[in-house]
DNA sequence: CGGAAATTTGAGACGAATCAATAGCTGTGG
DNA sequence: CCACAGCTATTGATTCGTCTCAAATTTCCG
């Protein structure tokens, strides 16, 4: 008896990251395939959370890309932070949470309903570690917005990425796919897409970056690493 | 049997922080209480967690100020938020937590340890609670860094101060104590000191807002938070 | 193939940084 | 009580990075 022929090609992009944050065992790992199975499509710019009001149930974001937005009465936008494969979103210790954010679509996607912590252990332990990750992401997007240049900004958000993707297994080795518009990054490195255009292009003549039909690759992400101070991510010692 | 004189002046500002994110019960609140009695007093530029180190323990600030902060290797600093009376600094789901960020004293302060949350269910919500409050507090830092003039920061900044401060009964109005340099502001909010100081003589002509004495005023304080878009934090429906 | 969206380019304006100097304040020791 | 050191706040002149506005070009997609 073999496994299914889908299975060959490798886990589902939730189901690796959450096996990498922690070990997860074969009951959680079930039902996380369970709940991965049952995953519906929602296209892109939708609103999947609105700010200000209360989060029905969490989700799982499991294929495609979304970001947590804040939009300033003038019309100003803001993107807190990329959701990507396997991250959860509205995941809340507290009861009846309000959203502190909207969360909108990028491009289209597909997402499920994570089985309740409650009754896995393991992948609540799962879930707290990705929460802590997402705030330590949060913590190195303000240090980029707060100190840094538009280059380092977009250097450093690249590297963030890659290493993001690389847990959930969506890269192949230093390239990666980046379904984004330059807009789009503009509003989340708080810089317009006519200087995220021009930095990009400065990157390039550099050498530090390609990012051709949608697939970015880091040319020399040690360097870059160093230069800017960054650190994998690391939240907990138990790993 | 009359309770201790000292008590008269109010709740200390973890307990009136605490109780005013959740319902405390009264067994959480005595064992609250018994903790704050042991507070220990911490000097100014102390750093209470190192970026990268393990956390011992949790901390629950009881007075003065503190930092979570990264530099960067040329020595540019980013403060990610300020730790206010009340605020736990390293409470965490995960087992073994590794810091995120260091967590510096910006103020002599007092710190203790909190009842563990396992132990008051009441103190748990409030736990959680508090790290919800915390991060939308972080989303909107990034919106500040992200997409507002100089300007624009100071006064969305002072207003989140004001409102945090309030819930600890730390403010007189709409003035409050604000123990920080002008340049420990300019480390918060991207910014460099010297323009720190401009826009806050523009302010201050505006009429918008005072500052003497280490007590910051804000005069219109409805009228700047539209222009912001600020709305209060509030991340339960249960309150 | 056509039209919309995204990217690219250019010129000029503006906000914030930088560099440097001065003034005020606070505590300290002679 | 004054002199001094060391911060902190303030001011000025200039530079630099990023924005703004506008237009052209390329890419994507139906």
């Amino acid at each position: 008896m073999t496994r299914p022929a889908v299975r060959i090609v490798g886990d589902s992009a939730p189901l690796r990251r959450l096996s990498a944050l922690t070990r997860l065992d074969p009951t959680a790992r079930d039902a996380l395939a369970a709940a991965i199975a049952e995953q519906r499509a929602i296209s892109a710019q939708r609103e999947l959370i609105r700010e200000g009001a209360e989060i029905a149930r969490p989700m799982l974001l499991v294929q495609g890309w979304a970001a947590r937005a804040r939009i300033l009465p003038d019309g100003r936008r803001q993107f807190m932070s990329f959701v990507l494969p396997g991250d959860l979103i509205g995941e809340c210790r507290q009861p009846r949470p309000i959203a502190s954010s909207s969360v909108v679509t990028l491009t289209d996607t597909t997402i499920c309903t994570p089985p309740p912590g409650a009754h896995f252990p393991t992948l609540a332990e799962a879930y707290a570690i990705s929460g802590a990750v997402e705030e330590a992401y949060l913590l190195a997007h303000i240090t980029r917005l707060g100190r840094m240049s538009a280059q380092e900004r977009i250097a450093d958000l690249f590297l963030e990425l890659r290493e993001r993707l690389d847990l959930a297994g969506l890269t192949n080795g230093d390239t990666y796919a980046l379904p984004v518009t330059q807009e789009t990054l503009a509003d989340a490195l708080g810089l317009t897409s006519v200087h995220v255009n021009r930095m990009l292009q400065e990157l390039r003549r550099q050498g530090d970056l390609r990012w051709q039909q949608g697939q970015v690759q880091l040319l020399h992400s040690d360097r870059l690493a160093d230069r800017l101070g960054r650190m994998p991510v690391k939240v907990s010692a138990a790993d």
